[in-house]
DNA sequence: ATGTATAAACATACTTGCATGTTTGTTTAT
DNA sequence: ATAAACAAACATGCAAGTATGTTTATACAT
């Protein structure tokens, strides 16, 4: 039972359409991909007329556009906050990376799979998420730093050594699209594992023991 | 000055048709992108007409099946070449890193990124794809067989290292369709041979030299 | 060998359907 | 009252598949 809705405000209401909107767009994204989602889709998704939608948005490449970078942000909070946890309780880098690939799985990567073509034939569409991506990106490096500042490493080694997980998350969740094989990607997210650790470990002093499976924290 | 057209059989007709819509698909998959490529865009690049497309493919998607199979097997040919020179000649765990990038980034993946949407949202073309993505992968096993055999290190480790590499160099591709950045590509491709070459060489018997630079082939 | 029937190969034109952006009209807040 | 927010209807364009017509090769009979 649905109460009459109370007055609200003018930017109340655009706030909503608008909030309703970018939800709806990456869901569509993430179920129908960004060729198969029209305009009017996303306009019936989110519980608005086609022409709320053209009141708040210039096009369609706009309306994406605003809900990656909504969906990207938020992936950066996320982030924050686990290194953040990190940093107050401490935390194994094999937590690092099933985090990354909580994140990653969790729509994000499959979602940028779906607009990547866009990117590649559509150059006022790359320019706008060029944008967004490189803000992604510059939070990717603060968190990498941060995560290297607990682990005692080095800041670029650790980067990299990062920067190579989320590639390999990247092409493992591609693949996913066209194998079913539980096994095979349990194989290769361990292999990710195992490699992180032991990098993350050769970077310390010699003499200090493994803390593999917790590093840093507070007492 | 093209001269008349000497007589063919029907079966050279076809053949060469079938080969240019083939070509012009990969083609154009890579230059335009799957949703952006019409059949009749295809009919065009192809030199044929609408009417021949249809008469030898029953709908744009088995068109693109098609391409997709054409354009695998050719890979898969160029790695056997590859694992047939690393036998005869030898050649380092760089090199081999090296070649998959070079067959990767000469469009095999960016072709894939295109169509990879489409098999998420399309069971029928799904189904299809799978098919011939297994030949490929079945292939892929094959060679990493065959470079574990040459190299003398475990088959099933190997297999996972090599996996593990393709799946990076599948998210750096995918990444440099938003990331213009030739110096951090650089590094992770750096950074997947270091890790190939550390874990070739930690499974060979401790006393063996090193052989990253150089392993195996007739003396 | 030559002409003819037949089918494959190819070409053109058409039908249907949907996506986008726009325009015009109505409701809601200030 | 005025403008923002929203709704509905419209116009244009193009893609996919189809249907129908034309050319080219081949099998067969004479």
């Amino acid at each position: 039972m649905a109460e009459a809705r109370r007055r609200r405000t003018q930017q109340e209401r655009s706030a909503d359409t608008i909030d309703a909107i970018l939800r709806a767009t990456i869901d569509l994204l993430y179920e129908r991909g960004f060729y198969r989602t029209s305009a009017t889709d996303i306009a019936e998704r989110a519980g608005v007329s086609r022409g709320a939608l053209n009141h708040h948005f210039a096009s369609k490449e706009d309306v994406v556009v605003s809900a990656i970078r909504h969906q990207l942000q938020a992936s950066t909070a996320r982030l924050h906050a686990m290194a953040r946890t990190i940093r107050e309780r401490g935390g194994s880098t094999d937590e690092v990376v099933d985090f990354i690939w909580s994140l990653m799985t969790d729509r994000l990567y499959f979602v940028t799979m779906e607009y990547l073509p866009e990117v590649r034939h559509n150059r006022d569409f790359k320019d706008k998420v060029v944008v967004v991506v490189k803000e992604f990106h510059a939070g990717l490096e603060a968190i990498w730093s941060e995560l290297a500042e607990q682990f005692g490493t080095d800041a670029v080694r650790t980067a990299t050594v990062m920067n190579a997980t989320m590639c390999t998350v990247r092409g493992m969740i591609a693949q996913s699209a066209s194998k079913d094989d539980a096994r095979y990607f349990d194989d290769l997210l361990n292999y990710c594992k195992e490699q992180v650790a032991r990098e993350i470990d050769r970077m310390k002093p010699a003499s200090e023991p493994s803390r593999r499976h917790r590093v840093g924290g507070r007492p």
